[in-house]
DNA sequence: CGGCACATTTAAAACGTTATAAGTTACCTC
DNA sequence: GAGGTAACTTATAACGTTTTAAATGTGCCG
C-alpha cells in the first residue's frame, strides 16, 4: 500500500506526502502548487493574491505554475474562511416574466460580473409582492454579498430593511428615503414627457397614458412627465384608473377597445411597455381605427420585439442589459466598500426628436 | 480581557467557552446547539441528519433547539466537507431573452428547488452558440451538482461531454445519442401536426411553417409533424429557407410581407412562437390580408401575450413553468443517484380540437 | 463476575483556504 | 562582530461541517 518509490521511510513522511499530492489526479489546491514550487502553502496563497511582501520572483513562479495546472481557488473554502460568499442575489419577480425583462437584466449583470469571483443566484418571489421575507433570510443567514431587485416603491420596505442592516444592494428604481442608496433608474419622467410631446407634435389633442400600479415609484415619474407635457401644451388628456400595466393584456385590450367606441376617445397613447402598445393597437383596430391615421403611439421599447413588428409605433429605448451591467458595476463597488456617491445612475432616454 | 464571570479558571476553559458561545450574538452553529443541549457537536450533526444511531429523544431535543434559535447549516462548510455544492446551474442562452422563456423556466425550476438545499445559479453564455466551454469549466471545477440547459442538437456536444463525465443534467429538448439521458421536451411533432391539421380543417390549402434553425433537434420534430399533416391531406405547402425563428423579427415580417405579395402565397401559418405569429400578421396586413379571412394562424403559446392580444390567433399551449418544474424534479432525482428510467418526459400539447 | 454485544455518544481529523504571529535569512551600522 | 532592521518566508490556528474510529455505558449470557 505504501508508496514503494520511497526508500528512506522514517522521517520522510512530508516528502512522501508531497510527491503523492503532486501525482494524485484530484483537482489542484494550494497544496499542489506548494509541493511543485517548494514554497509553503501560506506563501502560495499570498503570492496568488499578490501580497507585496512576497518577492516578485516568487509571485511570478507561483502564478505560472497555477496557470499551468489550472488551479482555481475552492469557493467553499474561501467562503468559509473569509465569510464572503462571492454571491450576488437577484430577486426575481413574477411580473418580470414578460418580454424577457428579467433575462435582459441578468445578462447585463452577468456581463458586469464576468472575470470577477461573483456568481449570480436567482431568488424568486412566489408569495407576496414585496420579497421582504426573502431578503431578511438572505441578510440574516449571509447567503449573499449583495442584492439586486426592481420595482421599487417610494418607501420600499426592502430598501428600509437593507439600509438598516448596512447590506449592499442596488435597486432598479428610486425611492424617497432621505438616506441615499445606490440605484440605477430609467428617467421615466423624461420618457413620458417626451413621448407625450411627440404625440402632441403630431397633432394629437387627447393623449392617454397607461400607468404601472400607483404604488411603484416610477409610476409617479411617468405621471409627472405626462402631466407636464399635457399642461405645457394645454391639451385634454385621459388616465385610465381601471387598468394598469400589470393587468392581463386582454384586459388592457378590452379597455382600449371599449374606450375607442365611446365619444371623445383618446387619439394618442404613451405606452410604458411594448405589450401594452400591441394591446392598444388591437383594441383600437376593433373600431376600425388605424395607427398613424386616427391615432398615434409612442412606446417604451425594451426588446427587439415591438418596433420591428410595427414600424409605425414610435419608440423610445430603454436598454435593460446596460441597466443590469451598471447595476452590477455599482454593486461591486459598493461591496468593495465604496461610498454612496456616484452610485446613483439615471439613464436618459435616447431622445431622437421626431421629424414630424 | 478574560471573562470575569468565571471564578475557577484552570481546567474550566471548555465550560467558559461554552457560555461564551451561547451568549455571543453571532449566527448559530452546531456548536451553539451543542452548548445549549450539552451534547457534542458530532451528536448534534448526527441528530439533525436523523441518523438512526442517535436516540429519538436526543433527535427531538436537538431539532427543537435548532428551530428555536433559527439554526441554518453553513453552506460553505457543508460544501467544503462533503464536496457537494448544493448548486444547480442554468445555462442561459441569449436567444432565451425574448418573451421570458428563460424567466418562466427558472420560475419553474425554483419551484422544484424550493425546500431543498439547492440554489439556482445563472451561467450565461456570451460567446458561441454552444456553451460547451462553460460546461467544461463547471464540470472540471465542481462548480455545481447539476446542469440545466436547452436548445439541444441531435448530437449535442454538451450532452456528450456530460455523459462522458457522468455529470447530472437535464436538457430541455431531446438528442439522438444512443445512451439515454434525462430530458423534458415538448412534443413538437404533435404540435406541428395538430397545428397544420387545424389550418387544413379550416380550409387552408397552402400551409407554411417557419422553423427554428435546422441544427436543433426540435426543428426536425416540427418539420416532421408538419410534413405528416401536409402529406395526409395532400395539400401543397411551403417552408422558407431564408429565415428561421431565431431571425430578427423584422426580417421575418419582411419575408412574410414579400411573400404575401407574390403569387401562390401561403394561406395558413403554423408558428412556433408568438412573436413570429405577430410578425406574420403584420407582414400579411401590408397587403391587406386579414387574419381569419384570407389566412389563418395556429401558434405555439408560451406566455399570456399573444392569444390575449389577438384572440383570432388559434394557439396550442406550452407550459414552460411546468417544464422547468419537471426538469428540476428530475435533476434532483438524478443527483440523488436515481437511474435514467422515468427521467424522460415528453409533454403533450393541450389539443382542443377546433369546433370549426 | 468476566466478557461480549448493543445502543448511544464522543473525540479527533479532515475539507482548502486565509490571518496572525513567528520565524529565517542577509545586509547594514557602529 | 554584536545588534538591529529590512525582506521574505513559514508554522499554526481557525472558519463550520461531516466522517472515521473510538469510547462510554448498559444489559445479558454463561
Amino acid at each position: 500500500m505504501c508508496s514503494p518509490r520511497v526508500s528512506i521511510s522514517l522521517p520522510d513522511t512530508p516528502k512522501s506526502a508531497r510527491s503523492e499530492s503532486v501525482l494524485k489526479g484530484g483537482k489542484p489546491t494550494l497544496r499542489t502548487i506548494a509541493d511543485i514550487t517548494g514554497f509553503a502553502v501560506t506563501t502560495v496563497s499570498r503570492a496568488l493574491s499578490n501580497a507585496p511582501q512576497i518577492s516578485l520572483d516568487t509571485r511570478k513562479r507561483v502564478h505560472q505554475v497555477a496557470a499551468e495546472i489550472g488551479y482555481l481557488p475552492d469557493r467553499a473554502a474561501q467562503r468559509l474562511k473569509t465569510g464572503r460568499t462571492n454571491v450576488i442575489s437577484v430577486l426575481l419577480d413574477p411580473h418580470e416574466e414578460i418580454l424577457g425583462y428579467g433575462t435582459s437584466l441578468m445578462l447585463g449583470l452577468a456581463k458586469a460580473l464576468k472575470n470577477t469571483p461573483y456568481h449570480l443566484i436567482v431568488t424568486p418571489n412566489f408569495i407576496n409582492d414585496s420579497n421582504v421575507d426573502a431578503i431578511r433570510h438572505i441578510v440574516r443567514n449571509g447567503m449573499a454579498d449583495g442584492l439586486i431587485f426592481s420595482r421599487t416603491e417610494p418607501f420600499d420596505p426592502r430598501v428600509r430593511l437593507l439600509l438598516e442592516n448596512g447590506f449592499p444592494f442596488v435597486t432598479h428604481g428610486r425611492t424617497e428615503f432621505t438616506t441615499p442608496h445606490p440605484y440605477v433608474d430609467y428617467d421615466n419622467f423624461s420618457f413620458a414627457y417626451e413621448a407625450t410631446r411627440r404625440l402632441i407634435a403630431r397633432g394629437r389633442r387627447k393623449p392617454m397614458i397607461i400607468l404601472p400600479p400607483k404604488r411603484m415609484t416610477f409610476s409617479q415619474h411617468l405621471l409627472h412627465g405626462f402631466m407636464t407635457a399635457v399642461r405645457e401644451a394645454g391639451v385634454t388628456y385621459e388616465i385610465p384608473t381601471e387598468i394598469d400595466l400589470d393587468c392581463p393584456v386582454d384586459q388592457i385590450r378590452d379597455y382600449i377597445s371599449r374606450r375607442a367606441g365611446q365619444p371623445d376617445a383618446p387619439d394618442g397613447f404613451a405606452c410604458g411597455g411594448e405589450v401594452s402598445a400591441l394591446a392598444t393597437i388591437t383594441g383600437m383596430s376593433d373600431h376600425g381605427l388605424t395607427l398613424g391615421v386616427e391615432y398615434d403611439i409612442v412606446a417604451k421599447q425594451t426588446s427587439k420585439l415591438l418596433v420591428n413588428i410595427q414600424p409605425r409605433v414610435e419608440t423610445i429605448y430603454e436598454d435593460l442589459t446596460d441597466t443590469g451591467e451598471q447595476m452590477g458595476r455599482i454593486l461591486l463597488a459598493r461591496i468593495a466598500g465604496g461610498e454612496t456617491t456616484d452610485m446613483q445612475v439615471l439613464l436618459k432616454p435616447q431622445i431622437n426628436f421626431p421629424a414630424v
